[in-house]
DNA sequence: ATTCCACAGGAAGCGACGGCCC
DNA sequence: GGGCCGTCGCTTCCTGTGGAAT
């Protein structure tokens, strides 16, 4: 009784208590703003190229260069929405077709998703992907439509299934009837193009468009705005809003971080129950969000990287990959785990790595050979914390 | 200049799996 | 149910290589 009783207070309290949020959606990376600051020149430029085909023109394909959290996503997702709203003034069919190639990273899949948005029922794995493809195309030139199809984080596409796809989606225009197709492609990559093969590179990067990162005035801008919309009038200090920006500043000006920052800090000025969101909530949130980031990373680990990455642990000093691999395997054997080949643990290494929760530096040692040099990128007791519940 | 270590990392391919088709 | 197809995690086999030691 005691228990439901406080429960329901806390609850009630909880209720009533006034949110300093307005609209939180607004600190979201999902969330497409009505106004990009900073971002005039490429999104006239963008929406210059993709605008032609309505004048008659043969549409352009475009490639998207710039670091993370740089508005690559958020401007193509803007440009296609106007055009989207132009073409319905004008009575013109338009579709803006956007695919994440993180998750879609296959050609079949990249297919089977387009096919799918025009209406075709694709199963998820099982058809020839030449038949998946010609469902597509047969059902985009059904009738007379300009299409765009924006392909984002291109690169991962490409470094796992080549550019097949692309060489199929560029070169489309040319066997379509009724419609027309723009592929815009967005990566972080820049030396991705060296990927790629020559007609697929010419064709693709017909129009190319750089993303610089923001500096810190033009973050300070951006959270200013966003702020206006996802907090209530005064609650955000000018303060707060500035640290923000100056650490997202300090790693390569990702907006996307800055907004996950204001975000967080927010989520904890509410939680102390503060009706203002101050600098030492922003320190509190960057903690918190780089323990989250750790912690989630390390939890979701198939089990053989977490004894890789125990392994490394264990070592507590740079070490090579015989070194790391001779532990896991005794660590292997002592969990009666199978032991995996060094070649398997070696990529499993060069995913630590990616993931950013080990260094892996290849070094040459002269006569003593080529290796990795492997260390933990971040506290070994947040490692071993994250570790522990789950070995 | 040559040798040679301890790997890096590419290529091919295998088997299991999920899922299509007829 | 049998014949395909694509994907995933993995093994096997392989060629390549930076630089200390000779």
């Amino acid at each position: 009784m005691e228990v439901q009783k406080t429960l329901t207070e806390l609850f009630d309290t909880l209720l009533r208590r006034e949110t300093i949020f307005r609209n939180k959606e607004a600190l979201r990376h999902t969330y497409t703003p009505e106004h990009l600051p900073h971002r005039e020149r490429e999104i006239s430029r963008l929406a210059r190229i993709l605008v032609s085909p309505l004048r008659g023109e043969t549409p352009s394909n475009v490639f998207i260069y710039g670091k993370t959290g740089t508005g690559k996503t958020a401007v193509a997702k803007f440009v296609g929405r106007e055009l989207k709203q132009v073409g319905e003034k004008k009575q013109i069919p338009i579709e803006v077709v956007y695919i994440n190639c993180v998750e879609v990273d296959t050609r079949y899949r990249v297919l089977a998703n387009l096919a799918y948005t025009f209406g075709e029922e694709v199963p998820l794995t099982g058809w020839p992907t030449d038949q998946v493809y010609k469902s597509f195309f047969n059902s985009v030139d059904s009738e007379e439509r300009f299409v765009v199809i924006i392909l984002d984080e291109i690169d991962k596409l490409v470094k796992k299934s080549g550019d097949d796809v692309l060489y199929n989606l560029t070169r489309m225009n040319s066997e379509l009837r009724n419609s027309k197709v723009s592929v815009v492609g967005i990566t972080n990559d820049l030396k991705l193009v060296d990927y790629l093969d020559p007609r697929v590179k010419s064709s693709l990067s017909q129009e190319e468009i750089v993303f610089e990162p923001y500096n810190a005035l033009q973050l300070r801008d951006i959270l200013g705005e966003r702020a206006k919309i996802a907090f209530k009038d005064g609650v955000v200090t000018k303060e707060a809003i500035n640290l923000c920006a100056a650490l997202a500043a300090q790693e390569h000006g990702d907006a996307r971080r800055a907004l996950d920052l204001l975000r967080i800090s927010g989520e904890i000025a509410e939680e102390e129950g503060s009706q203002r969101v101050e600098e030492s909530h922003v320190r509190k949130a960057k903690e918190k969000l780089e323990q989250d980031r750790i912690i989630e990373v390390i939890r979701t680990l198939p089990k053989q990287s977490k004894l890789v990455l125990y392994s490394v642990l264990l070592l507590g000093r740079p070490s090579s990959t015989g070194e790391v691999y001779d532990l896991y395997r005794d660590l292997c054997h002592r969990t009666g785990v199978e032991v995996l080949t060094q070649r398997r643990v070696s990529d499993l290494i060069s995913e630590l790595d990616m993931l950013g929760i080990i260094n892996a530096k290849v070094v040459s040692k002269g006569r003593y050979g080529r290796t990795k040099e492997i260390s933990l990128g971040v506290p070994p007791e947040k490692v071993s914390k994250a570790l522990e519940e789950l070995i």
